[in-house]
DNA sequence: GATTATAATATCGAAAATCGATATCGAAAA
DNA sequence: TTTTCGATATCGATTTTCGATATTATAATC
């Protein structure tokens, strides 16, 4: 079976997302994923995690170890390389989403 | 290599655009490929077509050949199914747009 | 009427992405 | 020192994407 077409649009911008998210406030990957299955979408720990690891592989996003209440959290935040590619990417895909779709 | 942040954000809404176009008039691999290419985005035929076919399957494209100068091209045009599709879709990836990303 | 040219579609094996399930980690509590 | 638990990490299987190559169908050329 096929994932379904808004899940595969999800999937697509979901880097420019994390980069959003992580420009405003440091962000770990279980509340990450819970606030989008608030707004009803889902992602797998399997999809996320790489995708975390990619974005700090490529220098977008830093990240720190935090003890919190005993437990071990790894916050995430945009880096002055990672504020650029989402400045740029940010530009790009409004203008993609506007010009191929919405009008 | 991976993809860049936009060729993803792209193939992430390949359908929904390829569905609203078929919507307005028929489309077919070649034209909608140099479109897209006029734009500044790449696509392989390998990616497409496998698309439109999957499209076509599920019922929400339905093809007609024709031979234009002695070139056979396959039109695609949107089917009902594929309106209620589009519609939902789109209106989907509006919300989800704005609310994750661009508020 | 056989051969060549060509616009377009179709397909293939390899590489990359995604999934869901399971494993691991690290500190606190028991 | 063992158990618990929130959280991250990883693994094999499935799905998607790519770029290259093959195929198709007609028109033009000889």
């Amino acid at each position: 079976m096929s994932y379904s077409i808004i899940h595969e649009f999800l999937l697509g911008f979901i880097k420019i997302h994390i980069l959003y998210h992580a420009d405003k406030e440091p962000v770990f990957g279980q509340a990450f994923k819970q606030e989008l299955k608030r707004h009803g979408y889902d992602i797998s720990y399997g999809t996320l995690y790489p995708i975390f690891h990619t974005l700090e592989r490529q220098g977008y996003l830093h990240s720190k170890k935090e003890n919190i209440k005993g437990k071990i959290r790894k916050y995430y935040t945009i880096t002055t390389k990672g504020k650029r590619v989402l400045q740029q990417s940010r530009i790009k895909a409004k203008e993609l989403f506007d010009e191929l779709f919405e009008k």
